[in-house]
DNA sequence: AAAATTAGTGTAAGGCATGAACAGTTCATG
DNA sequence: CATGAACTGTTCATGCCTTACACTAATTTT
């Protein structure tokens, strides 16, 4: 198993020839100073445009946040937002930065399970709050303060395995990724007005065509679906699949201290 | 466990009235024939529109895809697509379910967990041969011949755990969402340009910030990072994880059949 | 005070999805 | 066979979006 998430880091930073001019938000995010000014005191701040922007995605979500608004809610131009930022992307960065917010996951858990188990459920709850995080349009790896933070705070968790590093790495995505679709399943179904009778209407329309096709098993599921009408996910169905992923590291520990050396991770 | 996917199958339906009016692309994909017409013969097809979608998208990606770029390639005008689709959601549909295409896995594995193996395989291959897939603002359930297809053959494959019904559509979703998470991930790796020299620079700033607040887990690794300067995402990237979840599954069997009822799922 | 630098405005270009009105083509029916 | 309905693709138009450039006004340094 490669490094995946090491790789991220070192990846996106193709771009920075040197550390003075680093890409788009990473030192503003790091609170690096820039140089003393010399013209007019500006009237807005960074942190306000975010914070505007933040009020913007609450309220109507990613969509809403367009320069122009954030902008005419400060009263100026989309023009000068351009001083403080250099393009939407940066903006995105920061955004993302302070929306996730510092992880708030317990900083002693009493077994390696606990610590990973509140991280997720600390990683779904933030998505809760802020559901427009999971629509940012961030590519690469987390290099903020608040998203290093979040995977540091999961690799604490699984550092009490006591796997070697490269494994932890594995763990860390393999629960990130989990939290992440988990996360987004949630706010779909949240987002999506549940009509029981609708529902039904086209589960008459496809399952004939799936039983035509031999699809019975999702034929089954469909025409098993009228029962379940309530349309809430549950902090049960965010379980489940952790469990799966709990348990399936805890072979692996076996694996590995047991087992002795004989398999390489992954295989 | 509520049964998430399922859920997703209705809720997505709370527009479609009737079984005559199907939410968008829906019918189009299905194949339903509408009702023959009296103009002039169209020019083009919806198949073809799809197809010059795809083109685009294979060459540049998904923001590439804009309704006048796709109408200019046919040598119409962006307005006259709008004959053939009723909004660009419905060509993201019609797009996704084209690109997903029908699943290639072997119908007759010789265990789950060969079956759900190369299931997963068979995601993530289709993902590198159209990254756009994971880019598409696909929302809700899939309803699609093709991406039902997909998730008929993953529950096929994990019917053969004898698991019940509930336990399927829990690990179909891991399952899903795990594939799904190691795509993107090994899509940002292959996106962006490799340069070790650049990625040491910005772990050297990153670095004394990182360890300052303690995050020593991180900066570890970051530090650690020059020796992985191949930045490709290998197949053992993706086994590793999945090697994690067939553990836990069979650790579910194990206690499905074994521990007889004391537990319901997922606790 | 003068010069340099910067904040915000106005203007504008180029891109996007999509709506409405319209011209021309073709088919079904009288 | 003719006529009208239906349909395709065009033009015109709206309202978004990001972002570049030139300009004015304010402020700090020299």
């Amino acid at each position: 198993m490669n490094s995946s998430w090491v790789y991220r880091y070192c990846v996106a930073m193709a771009q920075s020839p040197s550390t003075t001019d680093l890409p788009p938000g990473l030192a503003l995010a790091w609170g690096v100073q820039p140089a003393p000014r010399r013209g007019p005191k500006p009237a807005h701040s960074v942190e306000g445009i975010v914070a505007t922007a933040m009020e913007l995605a609450d309220e109507s979500g990613y969509a809403a946040v367009s320069m122009p608004k954030i902008a005419s809610r400060l009263g100026i131009t989309a023009n000068a937002l351009y001083r403080y930022l250099a393009s939407k992307e940066e903006l995105v960065v920061l955004l993302a930065d302070t929306g996730w917010g510092p992880p708030d996951v317990p900083t002693q858990p009493s077994s390696w399970q606990e610590g990973v188990t509140s991280w997720v459920r600390a990683f779904v709850a933030r998505t809760r709050i802020h559901p427009w995080l999971l629509d940012l349009p961030v590519r690469g790896a987390p290099l903020t303060p608040n998203l290093l933070g979040w995977l540091e705070a999961l690799l604490d968790a699984l550092a009490e395995t006591g796997l070697p590093a490269a494994d932890l790495l594995g763990c860390a995505t393999l629960l990130d990724g989990y939290a992440r679709s988990t996360a987004n399943l949630a706010r779909d179904l949240h987002a999506m007005s549940p009509s029981p009778t609708e529902g039904a209407a086209v589960a008459a329309f496809l399952e004939p065509l799936l039983r035509a096709r031999g699809s019975d098993v999702v034929a089954d599921l469909l025409g098993g679906a009228a029962p379940y009408a309530e349309a809430t996910f549950d902090d049960g169905d965010v379980e489940f699949g952790l469990q799966r992923i709990l348990d399936g590291i805890t072979t692996l520990i076996q694996k590995r201290t047991g087992g002795g050396a004989d398999r390489r991770a992954g295989t």
